[in-house]
DNA sequence: ATACTCTGGTTACAAACGTAAACAAAGGGG
DNA sequence: CCCCTTTGTTTACGTTTGTAACCAGAGTAT
């Protein structure tokens, strides 16, 4: 069983955006959300939905009638994989390492670093149990 | 004055991690290293060269015999932005949530909380000074 | 001067992307 | 039934990316 780690394009994500918004959507709402918000053509929206669901992030259903879309990764597992390319790419793996880098360079603010803070004291308790 | 965001591509990191790690180095070095580490062969590791240097992230010298090479944006900045495009894209530009959607699926080592803790610490006392 | 080798530049070509026009099937209204 | 609108599919086209062959100038040994 191969699980090839699926990536998404800039393009790709504004739909999947769309999707994971709220879905099932038709592909009538899609193209004219993504044409108020992305200018897009209602070929281009189409042609991305064909796109990601020839590479399994998205369903299509409803054979009766007018077809509706749903995402079949969560929005959660796409930025875990971006997330990971990233770390490993420019961070060697490490996270601490790419939250050193950022904060080295962009102030973050007092709520950034009270959620950071709950964060690990989080970690730190599932670490005991 | 314009800073145009500069992104890299995966081909193009592998070159400036050599460049990162040592530099100025010669074309010969490059492909050297780089036929060896990706496999590449001469004229990819040239060509690549030469797309970075059109887009303003290598610059080359020595025009007295063999030409040289070095970076012009430092690792940090490049690792910096492409961390910037990825919370913009996928966590609505929260560091922290892009930390808890991580921790949620991946376990971190006992150092990197450490690492965490300390970095957070400084944080604070830069706030406090 | 000649041929060979190093080094850098030019051209190439397929796959992926962003974007969209063109075309075909399907459902309604007259 | 026939035309128009809605919806979905096929085809297209320029750009970027990965990868590399080909070509031309400089240096060097014979």
């Amino acid at each position: 069983m191969e699980e090839k780690r699926l990536s998404l394009t800039d393009a790709e994500w504004s739909v999947m955006e769309c999707l994971w918004d709220r879905s099932p959507r038709t592909g009538r709402e899609l193209t004219e959300e993504l044409a108020g918000r992305q200018g897009w053509s209602r070929s281009t929206t189409l042609t991305l939905l064909r796109r990601l669901e020839a590479k399994g992030a998205v369903g299509s259903g409803g054979d009766t009638g007018v077809k509706t879309f749903r995402p079949l990764v969560s929005r959660e597992d796409a930025a875990l994989g971006e997330t990971e390319d990233l770390l490993s790419r420019a961070y060697r793996g490490s996270l601490s390492l790419l939250v050193s880098s950022f904060t080295e360079r962009r102030e973050l603010s007092k709520r950034e670093i009270d959620e950071l803070y709950a964060i690990l004291k989080g970690l730190e308790e599932k670490d005991d149990a």
